[in-house]
RNA sequence: GCCCCGGUGGCGAAACUGGCAGACGCACGGCACUUAAAAUGCCGAGACCCGCAAGGGUCGUGCGGGUUCGACUCCCGCCCGGGGCACCA
């Protein structure tokens, strides 16, 4: 009997699925035991797309599935679900193309992809699947949007706590509002009152009016609306997070343009755990690469803001000043003039009347510009801008130095402003040389960079004289010097930084500002908050509702879920023309959803949707206990899987984090650097392992680089709201995260350059043709687009999932891209037929003895039971794999040749049960189907799936003897075998024995011998 | 420009903590079985040189240095490829 993959894997898979053998119990349910630790192994659940999968698509999830089968023979109750990422602009695009409401192809899309799956034989626990398109599901996606809107961050704690927590703070004091309405600490030290010893202009709770208050409430919230400049995609017909645009300005989704246009829409306050998730990332045992961008698009930079009070010819008449923040407060001295952003709001007050056309004009061909143009002119150094006529006063030394717009400052980063050090900034120095302004250095380089740099004529001349010319005029020098080195210039009346190093005459520096109210330490990050709302249909409806005053509420708790209304137009409201109005679907709704009345009032709901990225953010939690209709996720089923620390011990961390919050001077949200808690739990080291067993969350994530800012930060941010408000017991959501590589194919473009399909070239002497004409070869991304995708049914029918899923991890290591080759696949189908065939058969019958097996057999067992083992726990399937194929091909070459079946008669040998067994067990995470099936024909009745992992013992990993290769001075020259107890001596005296190392060593003194037990020795001659 | 990751036979790749480089697979060559092919099994194989042969020698993990008895592995300086960030003050 053959090897028939097709019945048995139809077999096991409805096996599987009429057994419930994968169905996982939650604690408390029947068949759970509390004795077993977990596992939660997760992967990044899919959109349900219309063209269904290709062989790339299960590279992470065959990965998963072998880790969640292994984990369970391992004594874990593993949790390993699947669902669906089901709202969004992909569906809803599939959606308006086939006509069809996406509902109806979201449904269709979850089955087929569902169907894919389990045809490959993945252990996912199918009960526990989501959909985020679900309303039992988006329910819970709004309640956590609730949590965000009666929320407020803390600064004192630095932590988000309930919004009636704030009535408290102000209450006690704690809290002032400011002159525009903004919190105000009360130990804000800046610019305080001689009378009432508050910061000037702020007020206490009970001097408010109830409007005020109530906005300034909302203002506080993490989930806000404001009116800020956002990303307007009118061929989408809606508004985009920064996240979902691309360096060039156009959509991520779609590749539309995008405008900056103020508009009011929902905001959430991300940038309040800035800090935190910077500093968490040191909980978490994820890729460097990862991390690195999470890191970039944080983007901390330590420094000061500092305030430049304006001079002459501000027309103003206000005693206005600007602030600018700087990362290099020690090169004030240096700021010959400063730099507006053509957005700034300050420009119109303070341009001169004879400035004041020369300025427009410069802001709208700055507004006109598009991105690429900004991009190459920052890539050519060449700098434009305008003087605005106006001055401002460098505080110390008050000397006024003009003040000019120009493009190369962004309004979007710090305030928009800065101070221009042309000295010691790159962009700066090409601007004043550029515009004839005076460049004075305040920081002397080493000897080394003014060689480097300097005139040609003096290059290799007297350091002196370098030092001399570069203090008189930097501008001979080739650039600007921008590291650290020794102050010069920089002395006033109270102020001496002369001869120290940048890092104390920053500290210096600061110190100064504080002391006299002309600045402040102060730490700018590039993250911005999350624009949140989408004019889209196909997303959860926001749980808000408005008064026509201009109020917004929460939609009751009881009252949730807002169902997505039904519509038959869903289509977005989608424009060629920047300046078109956003029109949010649900506007169209039918007025009974429209419209609520409370209490006698006629309310209107929210039309806007949550974005994509709403469902992803919180879906690993929902798995966790996914059909409970009162909380989104049972505090018990949350403990378990994710594994926080008990009660007790988070309330000791959150009281030392309360008290080092309170200590440290977190005046605007930005200064306190780090918590007694996050700092003791960071010392725990760094080693992967370790550092999720304290953190606790998911202990495996695997899913593409392409989410390691958007949905990884997302989720992060949301998950520390939740942990904050007592909703979740750990601090960071994931763990362990593992990116998986791409699949690459070929894909063949015509003369035209277009792409045809890859399943119809024909190769002909090494060059391809389609239909007849020849077409050009090339590498990528296996994926519809470059029509080069391969569908699993297909390899599935041809080969079986066992094969492919060997094959796919057989290509490589999983974290590498790795390119597809149909042919290639034979190698691991062949593993599979031999393995068959060693072990069953033609007649279906078993060759298996029930004989002892033979001692050097027992020990290739054990030694691939070790390297099989350890290849698991590193992820390092291919090599897993490898192991398996080595031990097999030893058991053909002993029980499966023709010659020993026609020497030995057939049936008579056969495989030795003790080495059967085991070797089966080993290869049922990796190829589950045929090792069910030889489990059974080996006369189990369960599933293997609730065997233990074999065990490999020390005693058959000892051979009786060792080979040694020797060395002459490094140079390997023979082997020697030696018993495996030989003492050094006893080693050394027969490599010196060997036939072929006497003759090279006679006569000659042996001055040292290495001999390292087990594995080499190295002969020193002299 | 800055940051991260990588570079090992014809190809995909192994190599624990510095200890026999190339496990395993693909492709390739030879042999057996076969009318033949496929399939299957066995054998071979990093490159170069010497030898009829058995065998022997030299070189070899992107390049150049260094540390070490010993380096794919550690250090310094480059080259190439992939990815990320990119006027972020």
């Amino acid at each position: 009997m053959s090897y028939d993959f097709v019945n048995i894997e139809h077999k096991w898979q409805t096996n599987w699925e009429t057994q419930r053998t994968f169905a996982t119990p939650n604690p408390g349910q029947p068949g759970f035991d509390p004795s077993k630790p977990k596992y939660y192994v997760l992967d990044m659940f899919p959109y349900p797309s219309g063209v269904g999968l290709h062989v790339g698509h299960p590279l992470g999830y065959i990965a998963t599935d072998i880790i969640a089968r292994y984990k369970r023979s391992r004594g874990f109750n593993v949790l390993h679900p699947m669902g669906y990422d089901a709202f969004g602009l992909p569906a809803e695009q599939f959606a308006v193309e086939q006509g069809v409401h996406p509902a109806i192809t979201t449904n269709q899309n979850i089955m087929n992809m569902t169907r894919q799956l389990k045809r490959l034989g993945l252990s996912y626990d199918w009960e526990r699947s989501v959909a985020t398109t679900d309303p039992e599901y988006y329910k819970w996606t709004q309640w956590i949007f609730l949590q965000l809107y009666d929320a407020w961050f803390d600064p004192f704690r630095r932590m988000a706590r309930p919004i009636d927590d704030l009535f408290t703070e102000l209450e006690a004091g704690r809290i002032l509002v400011g002159i525009e309405g903004e919190a105000v600490l009360s130990s804000n030290t800046e610019g305080v009152d001689a009378v009432t010893g508050l910061p000037v202009g702020t007020r206490k709770l009970h001097e408010l009016p109830p409007a005020e208050l109530h906005a300034f409430i909302d203002r506080q919230r993490l989930a806000y609306m404001d009116e800020v400049p956002v990303n307007w995609c009118p061929q989408l017909g809606t508004v985009l997070a920064n996240e979902e645009v691309t360096n060039e300005g156009r959509s991520e989704r779609g590749n539309f343009p995008v405008y900056r246009r103020p508009l009011r829409q929902w905001m959430l306050r991300i940038t309040a755990f800035a800090d935190r998730l910077l500093e968490d990332l040191d909980l978490v045992d994820w890729p460097a690469a990862t991390k690195m961008m999470q890191r970039n698009w944080i983007g901390r930079s330590e420094g000061a803001s500092v305030k430049f009070p304006l001079g002459m010819g501000a027309s103003s008449g206000l005693d206005d000043e600007l602030v600018v923040f700087t990362t290099r407060p020690d090169t004030l001295f240096g700021a010959t003039y400063m730099v507006l952003s053509p957005e700034h709001p300050l420009i119109d007050a303070i341009s001169t009347a004879e400035q004041f056309h020369a300025v427009n004009a410069y802001r709208i061909a700055a507004g006109e510009k598009s991105d690429v143009d900004r991009i190459a002119e920052a890539g050519s150094g060449v700098k434009s801008g305008v003087f605005t006529g106006a001055y401002a006063i460098n505080p110390v030394n008050n000397q006024p130095i003009p003040i000019w717009i120009a493009d190369y400052v962004l309004m979007s980063y710090g305030t928009g402003a800065i101070m221009a050090v042309p000295a010691h900034d790159s962009r700066d120095f090409a601007f004043a040389r550029h515009f004839k302004l005076p460049i004075r250095p305040v920081v002397m380089p080493d000897d080394a960079w003014l060689n480097a740099h300097g005139p040609r004529e003096m290059v290799g001349g007297n350091p002196d004289a370098l030092r001399a010319a570069y203090a008189a005029d930097p501008a001979r020098f080739d650039e600007a010097f921008t590291d650290h080195g020794t102050a010069i210039n920089s002395n006033n009346e109270e102020l001496s930084l002369d001869d120290h190093g940048t890092a104390q005459a920053q500290a210096e520096m600061i110190e100064w500002l504080e002391g006299n109210g002309r600045g402040r330490r102060h730490v700018q990050y590039k993250l911005r908050d999350w624009l949140f709302s989408r004019q889209r249909y196909w997303g959860e409806p926001f749980p808000i509702l408005h008064d026509a005053d201009g109020t917004s509420m929460a939609v009751e708790e009881s009252d949730l879920p807002v169902l997505l209304p039904e519509m038959e137009d869903f289509r977005p409201a989608a424009s060629d023309d920047p300046d078109a109005p956003p029109q949010p679907p649900l506007s169209r709704a039918p007025l009974a959803w429209k419209q609520v009345v409370r209490e006698g009032r006629t309310l209107q709901r929210e039309f806007n949707t949550m974005p994509q990225w709403a469902g992803s953010c919180w879906y690993y939690l929902r798995f966790l206990d996914p059909r409970n209709g009162e909380r989104f996720v049972s505090a018990e089923a949350e403990r378990y899987w994710m594994g926080g620390p008990t009660a007790a011990t988070r309330d000791v961390g959150a009281a030392s984090m309360a008290d080092d919050g309170t200590a440290s001077k977190a005046d605007d949200g930005s200064a306190a650097m780090t918590s007694a808690g996050i700092e003791s739990s960071r010392a725990g080291g760094h080693a992967g392992s370790k550092v999720s067993g304290q953190v606790g969350g998911v202990d495996l994530y695997v899913g593409g680089v392409e989410h390691a800012v958007l949905h990884l930060l997302y989720a992060r941010f949301w998950h520390k709201v939740l942990f904050d408000l007592g909703h979740v017991s750990t601090p960071e959501p994931f763990a362990r995260l593992f990116n998986q590589g791409y699949i690459q194919a070929f894909y063949y473009e015509d003369a035209r350059g277009v792409r045809v399909s890859a399943e119809e070239i024909e190769e002909r002497d090494g060059a391809f043709f389609y239909q007849g004409q020849p077409v050009t070869r090339h590498m990528g991304k296996m994926g519809k687009s470059l029509k080069n995708a391969i569908a699993p049914d297909d390899i599935c029918a041809q080969y079986g999932c066992d094969t492919l899923r060997l094959y796919e991890m057989y290509l490589g290591p999983l974290d590498q891209s790795k390119i597809w080759r149909t042919a290639d696949i034979t190698g691991v189908h062949r593993f599979l037929q031999r393995l068959w065939r060693v072990f069953v058969n033609e007649d279906g019958s078993l060759r298996i003895s029930d004989d002892a097996p033979p001692l050097d057999l027992q020990r290739l067992l054990h030694r691939t039971i070790k390297r099989v083992t350890d290849a698991m726990d590193n992820l390092a399937f291919n090599v897993a794999i490898a192991a398996l194929i080595e031990l097999n091909n030893e058991l053909v070459k002993r029980y499966a040749s023709d010659e020993v079946a026609r020497t030995s008669g057939r049936a008579q040998i056969g495989v030795p049960r003790q080495i059967a067994e085991p070797m089966v067990l080993l290869l049922a995470p990796l190829a589950p189907h045929i090792a069910e099936e030889l489990w059974q024909k080996l006369g189990h009745h369960a599933s293997l799936s609730a065997e233990a992992w074999p065990r490999w013992e020390q005693a058959f990993l000892i051979e009786e003897r060792i080979e040694y290769p020797v060395q002459i001075n490094g140079k390997l020259k023979s082997k020697i075998s030696v018993p495996s107890d030989a003492d050094d001596a006893a080693i050394q005296a027969a490599a010196s024995a060997d036939e072929k190392i006497a003759p090279l060593i006679a006569g000659m003194k042996i001055k040292k011998a290495i001999i390292i037990k087990g594995r080499m020795v190295n002969l020193i001659v002299g």
